[in-house]
RNA sequence: GGAGAGAUGGCCGAGUGGACGAAGGCGUUCGCCUGCUAAGCGAAUGUAGGGUCAUAAGCUCUACCGAGGGUUCGAAUCCCUCUCUCUCCGCCA
């Protein structure tokens, strides 16, 4: 959520940063709301300071026996008044309310400006492609052929995109999970921290995944959501509270499962683990200093490549433009790893720095010792990684021609096993 | 699921219609004192939204005692609804 204040004395940079996201906002709207509110309040608080200096007043004569009988008779009306006022003013402020809502952030200045997802500028990449003396298969076949993943059955129990991993699957699964956790608090000082997997709506809107984005949601029948990212919970855990300056950045690292519908991609990624209803992920969160977020950020990104590094997956950073920036987000840098089946690169991270967008949605502070005033925290996440798609890159990068697959190095001592063979 | 108790500032805790943004204590910050530390003394110490204004400071007004409504000239205090927490019983991984 942008600030009322912000929008409406840097209205030109806000209108142009919209319109590089292609985000077409009307905003004269809002300004006259925004001027009708504060009309409101002056005279609604006009009239309470009136009623105030007259309750003090009988409050002091009421022994004195004198008769306020006119007096109050005017008080009543001026009681209503206030009254009709004080609805008049919470309608204004929840239709800009949800006006507001609705309008995304804005890019930071060092974003590319662009279209869409053409427009995405390539920051670097690391490893090399892996050479293959047979034409390699996608993971889907890989994990079949060898009966670790079980795409059918997953199908019967529950339906279409879900994913069932047996034996050395569900063991490689667990692996990957714990070598990320295990990389980024022992290595990365992140705090680790395990939450519901299902959240209330006002967390939901805070990061806003709400009201905007509900059709991607699976919700309870009571108002409860499941998870779409761990971003939601770990986030939320400060919600409405103030930290103190000196404890920035707070680094936390979080496993959860991810729920998404996935509506509106009917037909893609059919196939495979890189598209599902349910999905593993190591999520990093952090909470910044504004000062120096952007330097987060590339820690943060540091962070998430490290454990592709540690794998030996060819990936490369890609820094996404204007158009193709999620809602929330003031700058991303996706991650994609090189998938040798289909010869391209897979997004498998996605790192952000929403800036103060989503502190001010869930108002998380931070105060320094000797400072007056609070500020918004910036807060930042990424995917450290996305369990299930590095599965399926291991899987292709690491496999023979015999359909078997070597089992990185780093994943030796969590797995005690070296090849991943149809018995195991 | 049944029965009861509760929700007040960073924390503890008083307050049952007016002088209460809220006693007292703890904590924190600043100052004094002090071989050092501790203790002691003094002062300050919530958030948000308006107005003035330079998007400053200051001043000023308003709102906020779990949330939302109601009664009243006036509500932390009385009434209603909801949410959450705790205790006991039952059930359960």
């Amino acid at each position: 959520m942008l600030d009322i204040k912000t929008i409406r004395q840097n209205i030109d940079l806000v209108k142009r940063a919209l319109e590089n996201r292609g985000s077409s906002v009307e905003l004269g709207f809002l300004l006259d709301q925004d001027a009708k509110r504060r009309s409101l309040i002056q005279e609604a608080d006009e009239l309470k300071s009136k009623r105030n200096q007259f309750s003090n007043r009988i409050a002091k004569e009421k022994s004195s026996g004198v008769d306020l009988e006119a007096e109050k008779n005017e008080m009543r009306s001026m009681s209503d008044r206030i009254k009709s006022i004080d609805v008049e003013i919470r309608e204004v402020e929840e239709a800009m309310n949800g006006f507001i809502m609705e309008i995304p952030n804005i890019p930071h200045e060092s974003v590319p400006v662009g279209r869409d997802s053409g427009d995405n500028q390539i920051v670097r990449s690391w490893g090399e492609k892996p050479e293959f003396s047979f034409t390699p298969k996608d993971h889907w076949d890989i994990g079949e052929g060898l009966g670790i993943l079980d795409f059918k059955r997953a199908a019967k129990v529950t339906g279409a995109r879900f994913v069932i991993n047996w034996g050395a699957g569900a063991l490689m699964e667990r692996a990957i999970v714990n070598l990320m956790l295990d990389v980024h608090t022992r290595e990365h000082g992140c705090r680790e921290v395990l939450t519901p997997f299902m959240v209330n709506r006002e967390s939901m809107t805070a990061t806003g995944q709400l009201p905007k984005f509900e059709e991607e949601l699976f919700a309870t029948n009571n108002d409860y959501f499941l998870v779409p990212t761990a971003e939601v919970p770990v986030t939320n855990l400060y919600r409405s509270e103030t930290l103190n300056e000196e404890d920035l950045p707070v680094k936390l690292v979080s496993y959860t499962p991810c729920f998404r519908r996935e509506a509106g991609s009917y037909g893609k990624d059919t196939r495979g683990l890189i598209r599902l209803h349910q999905f593993n992920k190591v999520e990093l969160v952090r909470f910044a200093h504004p000062s120096r977020s952007y330097t987060d950020l590339e820690e943060l990104t540091g962070e998430a490549e490290d454990i592709l590094k540690k794998l030996g997956l060819h990936y490369r950073v890609v820094c996404l433009c204007t158009g193709d920036l999620g809602f929330s987000s003031a700058k991303t840098y996706d991650l994609e790893v090189w998938m040798p089946a289909q010869g391209v690169y897979r997004e498998i991270s996605s790192c952000s720095n929403f800036e103060d967008f989503q502190a001010r949605r869930g108002q998380i502070r931070y105060k320094a010792k000797q400072a007056k005033k609070t500020e918004l925290c910036h807060t930042l996440n990424g995917s450290g990684l996305a369990v299930g798609r590095t599965l399926a890159a291991v899987l292709e990068n690491y496999q023979k021609e015999d359909g078997t697959v070597m089992v990185p190095e780093v994943l030796k001592p969590y797995m005690k096993l070296d090849l991943i063979t149809p018995i195991s």
